[in-house]
DNA sequence: CCGGGATATTTGCAAACGCATTTAATTCTG
DNA sequence: CAGAATTAAATGCGTTTGCAAATATCCCGG
C-alpha cells in the first residue's frame, strides 16, 4: 500500500494507471471526437454550443431553457447567447411558456432541421469510426453501463 | 427508412435515440464530472487544464509538452499558460530536452506531487460516485471497450 | 392577498480559450 | 552542406466562456 492510498482510502492513480482509468479514457476519446466534430463545423458557423442544442432539438420538441442546458451539455448563459445566434439566424424560435412567463420554450424550425441533417453525416462518421470493430453486443453492453452511469451522477430527472 | 437516412445512409438521430447515443451520454457524463471537479479545485487555485496536467505528471515522468498536451486532453498553446502558472506555483519545472534543444521536458516537483495529492481524493470520489453499483467485470469490460475506442480515432501512438 | 423567497433567463465583466503566427531548432533533400 | 521544409513551444489577438449579479415572474405562508 502506498503512502497516497493510506492517506485516501483509494488506489493511487499510479496503481490504477491511466490506461485503465475509465473518465480519462472518456476525456481523451470525447476530446478527440468534439474537438474534430468543432473542426468539421467550423465552415458551417456552428460552434459547439450551437451544434448541440441543435441536435437536441432535433430530438426534444419545445424543451424549456434549462432543460436544453442540461440536455446540450452546455451553460445555461452559454446556451442563451447561442440561442441568439440560433435565432437570428432563423433556426430556432423561443417562445414563451403558456403556463409560466418567466419560462421559454425553443423550437426548432424547419431551417434548424436542415442545419442539423447537414451536420449529421460528420456526427455519424465520427460515432461509426468510434465503434469500428467493436460488434453489437459489446456496443450494448457499453451503452448499458454509460445509461447506469449516467443515472448515479445526473442531479436532474432527465 | 425516414428521409433523412436516404439521405445519410446511417440512421438518423431521431431513431437512435439520444438515450442511446454513446457519445452524447458521454459528454453528459463527462460534462457533469468536469463541472463538479471544477467546481471543488477552484478553491485550491486549480484550473482543469493545471489539474490534468498535475494528473498526468503523477504517472508519466518527464513528458514533452506536445506529449502532455496529448494526454491532459488540452490545446497546446492552453497547456503552454497552464504550465507557466504552475511552474510559477513551483509544482512543475521545465527543463530543455537533452538531445534536441527545441523541445522542453516538464518534470513535476515534489509540491506538484503534494497538490495532486491533495486533489486525488475528488477525483477518486467523483470515479467512485459514477461507477456506484456497477459490478467489477462490467467495469472491466467497459474500461477494454473505452480502450479500443481510443485506439480507433487517436492520432498518436500513445 | 401581500411580501419574502424561489425560479427562469439574460447580461456585465474578467478570465480563459483556441487559432494562427512567430521564433527557434532540427531534419531532410538535392 | 546549403536551403527548404518540418517540428517544438510560446505568444498576439479576437472570441468565447462561466460566474455572479440583474431582471422578471411565480409561489407559498401568514
Amino acid at each position: 500500500m502506498t503512502d497516497q492510498r493510506r492517506i485516501t482510502g483509494q488506489p493511487a492513480l499510479g496503481e490504477i494507471g491511466l490506461a485503465n482509468f475509465a473518465p480519462y479514457l472518456m476525456n481523451r476519446i470525447m476530446g478527440r471526437y468534439n474537438a474534430s466534430l468543432r473542426a468539421d463545423l467550423a465552415g458551417l458557423g456552428l460552434t459547439t454550443p450551437k451544434m448541440r442544442a441543435l441536435a437536441v432539438l432535433s430530438v426534444i420538441d419545445a424543451p424549456l431553457i434549462r432543460e436544453l442546458a442540461v440536455y446540450a451539455v452546455v451553460e445555461q448563459s452559454t446556451l442563451s447567447r447561442a440561442l441568439d445566434q440560433l435565432a437570428g439566424e432563423g433556426l430556432i424560435q423561443r417562445e414563451t411558456d403558456a403556463g409560466d412567463s418567466r419560462a421559454i420554450r425553443v423550437h426548432i424550425t424547419e431551417a434548424g432541421r436542415g442545419a442539423f441533417e447537414a451536420m449529421w453525416p460528420q456526427m455519424a462518421a465520427s460515432y461509426a469510426r468510434m465503434f469500428q470493430g467493436i460488434p453489437d453486443d459489446e456496443r450494448r453492453a457499453f451503452v448499458a453501463t454509460l445509461q447506469k452511469m449516467l443515472g448515479n451522477i445526473r442531479k436532474h430527472d432527465f
